[in-house]
DNA sequence: GTCTATAATTCGATAGAC
DNA sequence: GTCTATCGAATTATAGAC
């Protein structure tokens, strides 16, 4: 504190502008959020914006940063591991700053061609590394899992589908948890040495 | 052929407009798809589109029609109703006019509040339409089985992600439909007098 | 019907005073 | 660091000749 210099009180204007960046791209997509609507609802001029950020591109790419931490789910016994999962990604998409910044990516990755690019590529990669994670059988399953946690988040977030939204969260994560974890245990039924599982081999097939 | 008048040659600048939108529409999303980058795929004059469609948010609502044509579904026996719905959804995709006309409407509802509100109304109504004709007490699973159909759809169709668009489209049938079996026959499970099932009941809870 | 020409906005980005 | 003022480009949509 006894430092001449800063509390930095630009760091203000810069959050400023990455909290309006992340609220209207998430709401607007990448199109229709413009710099100016930013920079208005940061209370700072726009050209501001520029200085700060350099160019549109370079805001968006300060703000869209896709991390699922899904590294604290590793600790998670697999055969609790699929409402433990669905759980996990509605929290992120619960928490207000998180959702705004996942919903500003999930827009933008639909409405430009470099930013899909990089979601996927990003969301592709968490997605290997935590089913390389739960263990090498898993990996069949995770385009299963990951599709039908992906469709009930954009169903609850993106669409606001109302007989989505309506449901309450112990409710997905019960019944959504349920078809994870037999997507998984689809794919150990193929196992030699099955383990103990959280529902029984189907006897299908 | 006798009459006077018109094999319509203007219907043919105006088929053209359309098929250019719903290309560019698919491909860009609402903002990016411009009027000029229509008329030019159409070979036409831009101010012609607007002739003919009024404003650009005319020619998406002529574009941008959603049916599932989900009534062909309404003879398929309960037992099987998982992967012939599966099966249907990923055809209507795969046909290259539906899927653009489809791709576009998806990526409108995301960007366009407008869209999104015509988007939810339309795809509910079919989706309650549909598990109506299925029996009221499929009606809880609909949610559940939409979602995950919804969030291959997105990842195979508009994501592109590499792991869900290499999959073949029987191996999805199979396991999706699998999935939305289940889903069913959860909620059959509350039902006093279950039927016939696909999968036994699950012991579990 | 199809076109040219252009009006009326709106956008991202820059220049430069303070 | 923040502002005013503005450029240059792009957009939708319109007016009117042919």
């Amino acid at each position: 504190m006894t430092e001449t210099s800063r509390p930095r009180k630009s760091q203000l204007a810069r959050d400023r502008i990455l909290a309006a960046a992340r609220r209207l791209f998430a709401e607007q997509g990448y199109e229709r959020a413009t710099i100016r609507a930013i920079a208005a609802e940061a209370a700072i001029n726009p050209s501001m914006v520029i200085r700060y950020f350099g160019s549109k591109d370079g805001l968006f790419a300060a703000v869209a940063k896709l991390d699922f931490r899904a590294g604290t789910l590793e600790s998670v016994p697999v055969s609790r591991l699929g409402e433990a999962l669905v759980r996990h990604v509605l929290d992120r998409w619960d928490d207000p700053a998180e959702g705004a910044a996942l919903a500003a990516l999930v827009r933008a990755s639909i409405s430009n061609e470099a930013a899909r690019e990089r979601v996927v590529e990003q969301f592709s990669a968490q997605l290997s590394g935590l089913f390389a994670a739960v263990g090498p059988a898993a990996k069949p399953a995770a385009p299963f899992i990951a599709t039908q946690i992906l469709g009930m988040t954009m169903a609850r977030y993106i669409w606001r589908i109302p007989a989505v939204a309506a449901l309450s969260k112990d409710l997905i994560v019960t019944r959504i948890g349920k078809a994870v974890q037999r997507h998984l245990d689809d794919i150990a039924c193929a196992d030699p040495k099955p383990k103990r599982q959280s529902t029984p081999p189907n006897p299908e097939r």
